[in-house]
DNA sequence: GGCCTGCATTGATGTCTATCGATGTTTCTT
DNA sequence: AAGAAACATCGATAGACATCAATGCAGGCC
């Protein structure tokens, strides 16, 4: 599986200061909507609960995935694409079958960035 | 100002479970991709920015925001739009300027549903 | 090898969206 | 009332995106 993830909510050093702490400057901005942009189609959202509902170390296999929309085999590769190259998501081929997974922590990362508070520590 | 705001992330009523709580279903998912959606726009990511880090209660002017971007001013009104029907912020007018801010607790109540340890109460 | 299955990639197409200039609306000032 | 300033809305356009059918590719099975 190729390797072209983003790495904004990447791995520890907290991607910023947090979307209330102090403006974000263009480059902050572009990637992190990357992300956002991700999480901004329903289709992509539902996979995304899908994968993350199994909880942390869950996979989902592809094949469970796709008779969940009324969408093409290729679409739904599709918007898997986009959750991977967003950095969200990865995926394993194991024989036939590929595994998908939510990326440790990239959640609440984003969680962290959006709240207020700012208490959103490395998660572990 | 008219009333078109979503009321998703809304109020108390918590959404829904979670992201990684349940799968979403299509409601929900398309609810939610919306406000995900307006937040998928490096400008209109600026600007959240530049609203919520006036803190809580915060107010900025419309005068102050259009001059961050290299970009017209109906384009920069067309982006705090499309936040305001995301329920995100809201405005009001007075008298030649408008003032807009970050509704209260939507950034909180969209950390509590990514975050997956579900440990967001009602924010306030 | 040959075939089938599971998934990704490609190419095409219709729809949505970001952006702008022009214009409308509201409010203040004189 | 007339003019100016601050935003919003409208109409047009170029680029992006979601979707599909067709095809490619890898792995299991005979």
């Amino acid at each position: 599986m190729s390797k072209q993830e983003l790495e904004v909510i990447g791995q520890d050093a907290a991607c910023c200061p947090g979307l209330s702490a102090a403006p974000l400057d263009e480059d902050q901005a572009a990637d992190l909507a990357k992300v956002f942009k991700a999480l901004g189609d329903p289709v992509r959202l539902r996979l995304m609960s899908l994968i993350a509902s199994r909880g942390a170390g869950g996979e989902v296999c592809v094949c469970e995935l796709t008779p969940a929309f009324d969408l093409s085999q290729p679409t739904i590769s599709h918007h898997l694409k986009l959750l991977r190259q967003a950095g969200l998501i990865d995926c394993e081929r194991r024989g036939t079958w590929v595994y998908y997974w939510v990326l440790p922590g990239v959640l609440d990362r984003l969680a962290g960035f959006l709240a207020t508070s700012q208490t959103a520590g490395t998660g572990a």
